[in-house]
RNA sequence: GCCCCCAUCGUCUAGCGGCCUAGGACACCACCCUUUCAAGGUGGCGGCACGGGUUCGAAUCCCGUUGGGGGUGCCA
């Protein structure tokens, strides 16, 4: 193999990008941008009833959005038609392929009157049926002899080719199939290493027997990237599991969390510092190293990801990253939302959210008219602790009322003071105070808030609070 | 059924014959810090699936068992 590695995904627009594309993705792009190569995209979008164009687009938006990028214009083998047709004509003129008029149907009945063993037994092999309705053309696999490859991730991997079905090559409707497309793109691509998931090992050795067929006898370098499962082992489904990269995006995790959570996934780096930036994962990399086992996606361990580079943003890029939250679908009216506000507390809401769609709730008592009492909240401080709840809040009025200067610390001090006049500490004092501003027992550190708020806005919001006590 | 593959804490992993009393991370538990909640700090719980070999020595090599996964489409 001369020239530069090329590397490739080649996704089915058949739906949104999901996490184990976005990983195959990623092991292709990572080693092509370590070696110097080139990552390009092909959308095999040959099953014209299952593609919409709307995927083909939100594919490419989802890759960017992980930060990976291509080298050249993705290839759409829905425009490659002649293509596949010349190729289709060598296999023919060599003798390679034949006509087929067996349907789905009487396959699985001959199957199960031999033995309940699936697959195709020959049948039409040497009727030397035409082209016509209702006919696929099959490829003839050889009947001795093996197929093997290299495997970076699985060493040497050999199938018998009497294990081998004549696998159909072209469809009835004209449609050239998978493994005919795959392995006539690969060559014209010029594809040095295929690096994709484990389920497509099996159909390796027909890959190879057609780039045989058609004069190519070398092979790429192989890679079978172990598939991702979810927590009851199975293979992550799209009906079944949250897999959706946008759906990931919508909530809140930052991409390169994302990416960076995706690659220990089957990798670990030698130095066992998960946590770190792309371009020194590329540095690290080898698909040599990726593990053979199936890996479980954890999203508790992706939310520690994302939580650490949430808090690692720069305040004023998370400030940017939140207000999507926060001027669209926020809870409260547009026009009460002030972005000077939000700045305020931005450092403190940042610690405490793993998720950017957090953070609306986090900051809502600033841009509500009045703030969302938590039912659980209201009972347990200012119910259950009425006693403590309505003369901290009397005192609060009082207190704040007087303060000379409406600062943090200020209102800190004065909290407490309230508190030791009543024997409680700041902890138990704080909460009542907290419900009747907040509307929750959690949130950002109370004085800070009361800051933000502003004198006005407390003092009514602790009096409304007053009325309510039973 | 057949084909291919896998097997270290609950999860992701390190380990490539002696450095392993098996390391790290997430989760979990406890404590510390503390105006709530987080974050942070300290400590803890917890694993080489099983059985045979090979070897002076095995988590590491070989075989078997068991368990698990993927494929088996006129989907990709």
């Amino acid at each position: 193999m001369t020239g530069v590695p090329r590397f490739r995904f080649a996704p089915s627009p058949t739906g949104f990008l999901h996490v184990g594309g976005a990983r195959s993705a990623l092991f292709n792009w990572i080693p092509a941008r370590q070696m110097g190569g080139q990552f390009l995209l092909r959308i095999e979008d040959t099953d014209t009833e299952r593609n919409r164009e709307e995927w083909v687009e939100g594919l490419q938006v989802a890759l960017r959005w992980l930060g990976m990028d291509w080298d050249e214009p993705p290839v759409r083998q829905s425009a490659r038609a002649e293509l596949y047709a010349d190729a289709l004509a060598r296999l023919g003129d060599a003798g390679l392929t034949y006509w087929c008029d067996c349907t789905t149907e009487d396959v699985q009945r001959r199957a199960a009157e031999r033995g309940g063993k699936p697959g195709y037994d020959g049948f039409c092999r040497d009727r030397g049926l035409g082209p016509g309705e209702g006919r696929a053309l099959r490829f003839r696999t050889p009947d001795e002899g093996e197929t093997s490859f290299t495997d970076l991730i699985r060493g040497d991997v050999v199938f018998r080719n009497d294990t081998l079905e004549d696998f159909i090559v072209q469809r009835s409707n004209g449609v050239p199939m998978f493994l005919l497309a795959n392995a006539v793109d690969d060559v014209d691509m010029a594809i040095t290493h295929v690096v994709r998931g484990e389920e497509h090992v099996n159909g390796t050795p027909k890959y190879l027997l057609l780039r045989q067929a058609l004069g190519m006898f070398d092979q790429p370098v192989f890679a079978h990237l172990p598939v991702i499962v979810n927590e009851k082992r199975q293979k992550l489904s799209k009906r079944r599991d949250d897999v959706a990269l946008e759906g990931y995006r919508d909530r809140g995790y930052l991409p390169e969390a994302m990416a960076n959570y995706l690659v220990t996934l089957g990798w670990g780096p030698p130095d066992g510092v998960e946590i770190r930036p792309m371009s020194e994962v590329v540095d690290l990399f080898r698909l040599e190293d990726v593990t053979k086992s199936s890996a479980a996606f954890d999203v508790k361990k992706l939310d520690h990801f994302n939580g650490e580079y949430v808090r690692a943003l720069p305040t004023a890029t998370f400030v940017r990253q939140s207000l999507p939250w926060l001027e669209t679908d926020a809870p409260w009216p547009p026009e009460r939302f002030d972005i000077a506000k939000f700045e305020t507390l931005a450092p403190l809401v940042q610690e405490r959210v793993t998720v950017l769609s957090e953070v609306p709730a986090m900051v809502d008592f600033v841009f509500l008219e009045s703030p969302a009492f938590d039912d659980a909240a209201w009972d347990k401080v200012m119910v259950r602790r009425v006693d403590l709840a309505r003369p901290m809040l009397t005192g609060c009025v009082e207190a704040f009322a007087a303060l000379e200067h409406w600062t943090s610390s200020a209102l800190h001090d004065a909290t407490l003071a309230v508190g030791e006049s009543l024997d409680a500490k700041l902890g138990k004092a704080q909460a009542p105070v907290r419900v009747a501003v907040t509307g929750r027992t959690v949130g950002p550190p109370l004085f800070e808030s009361l800051e933000v708020l502003g004198r006005d806005v407390t003092l009514e919001r602790l009096t409304a609070a007053l009325a309510r006590l039973p």
